[in-house]
DNA sequence: TGTGAAAAAAACACGTG
DNA sequence: CACGTGTTTTTTTCACA
C-alpha cells in the first residue's frame, strides 16, 4: 500500500526524525543517520524510501554558495500587473519562469500581485537586466524592490514540528 | 592550491555544468553526471571534491513536500523595529533564528527592516503561534503579512549564467 | 586524463523475535 | 509483521599508467 498524502499517512516519530535529518544534511550515510535517529542502516533505508515514493521528498540538492560564485546581490521584487481578470498571470507565470535570477515567485493576496527573490550578480545585472526584462513583459504594471542588506537566515528546512504530537 | 574565492578560482565551463547539474540534482551518480557533462565518472569525482573543498558548495540537501506534509501556509512578513542604532537588531536577529516556521529572514533597506519568509501549518498558527511569537521579541514594532496565495516558482538553484562565457 | 582495483555504501534476501 | 544481520550489488575513491 502507497503513502499517498498527509492524511493517509502515518508518519511515526522515526519518520518525522528522519525527514529531519535529511533535510539537515542529505550526504549523510544511512549508518549516521542511523546513529542519529536510533535506527538500523536497514531501517534508514526502507524508510527513505518509503517517504520518497509517499512523495515527502521533492528532490535532493546541492545548495551552493552565492558569495563564491560571485552572485552579491539579492532582492525581493513586487510586481503588479496592470489589469486583473484577463491572462495577464499566465504570461507572466511562464515568462517568470525562464529567469533564472528569479529563484522564487508567489502570488500574493495585497497591493502587489507577486512577489519575487531575485539573486543576481550585481545591481547593474540587476536593474539593466533582469528588473528590465520584467518590466517589459506584457501586463506588466509597476516594480517595486527592495535590495537585500544582510541574511540573517536562509533555510530550506520545513518545520515539522506540529507532525510530531 | 586550493580554491578560495571567486576571486582565486577559474572555473571552467566543466565546473559550471558541473554546479548546475548537482543543484538540480544531487543524487544523480558520478556515472550520470559525467554523461549529462561529458566526463568520465572519476573526473567527476575528482572536480566534486575540489568544489566542494572550494567552498562552492554549502550543502547536501533533501527538499520536502510542504503540502504532504500539512504545511498549507506560506507568508511573507515584514517586520519594523520601534528604534534603530541600539541593540534591538541582534536580539531580534538570534530570537528569529529558533522559530523553525521562519526559513528566511532577510534585513532590507526600506520602509521594514526585516523580511521574513514563514511556512507553517495554516492561518491559525500563523497568527496565534509565529506571529504572535514574533511580536513578542523585543524591539519588533509592527508586522505586516503577506499571505501566499499560489507557489508560481520555487527553485534552489542560483543563477550561473554569468560565469560562463 | 582515463583505466582498473579497492573501499565504502546502499539495496536486498534471509532468518528471528 | 516488523526488525536486524549478513550478503550482493552499486557507487565512489584511490593508485597507477
Amino acid at each position: 500500500m502507497n503513502i499517498k498524502n498527509f492524511e493517509d499517512s502515518l508518519l511515526d516519530s522515526y519518520d518525522i526524525s528522519l525527514l529531519a535529518a535529511l533535510q539537515r544534511d542529505a550526504y549523510a550515510t544511512h549508518q549516521q543517520i542511523g546513529e542519529q535517529v536510533h535506527l538500523s542502516a536497514s531501517q534508514v533505508s526502507r524508510r527513505v524510501q518509503r517517504l520518497q515514493a509517499g512523495g515527502f521528498v521533492r528532490r535532493y540538492v546541492a545548495l551552493l554558495e552565492p558569495q563564491a560564485l560571485g552572485l552579491g546581490v539579492r532582492a525581493m521584487s513586487y510586481v503588479t500587473l496592470t489589469r486583473h481578470g484577463g491572462d495577464e498571470g499566465a504570461a507572466f507565470e511562464t515568462e517568470i519562469g525562464s529567469i533564472p535570477e528569479v529563484l522564487e515567485c508567489y502570488s500574493v493576496a495585497g497591493e502587489s500581485d507577486y512577489i519575487l527573490h531575485i539573486v543576481c550578480a550585481d545591481l547593474a545585472v540587476l536593474s539593466e537586466q533582469v528588473l528590465r526584462r520584467i518590466t517589459r513583459i506584457q501586463g506588466v504594471g509597476s516594480i517595486r524592490s527592495n535590495i537585500v542588506l544582510n541574511c540573517i537566515k536562509s533555510s530550506t528546512e520545513l518545520p515539522l514540528g506540529h507532525l510530531g504530537r
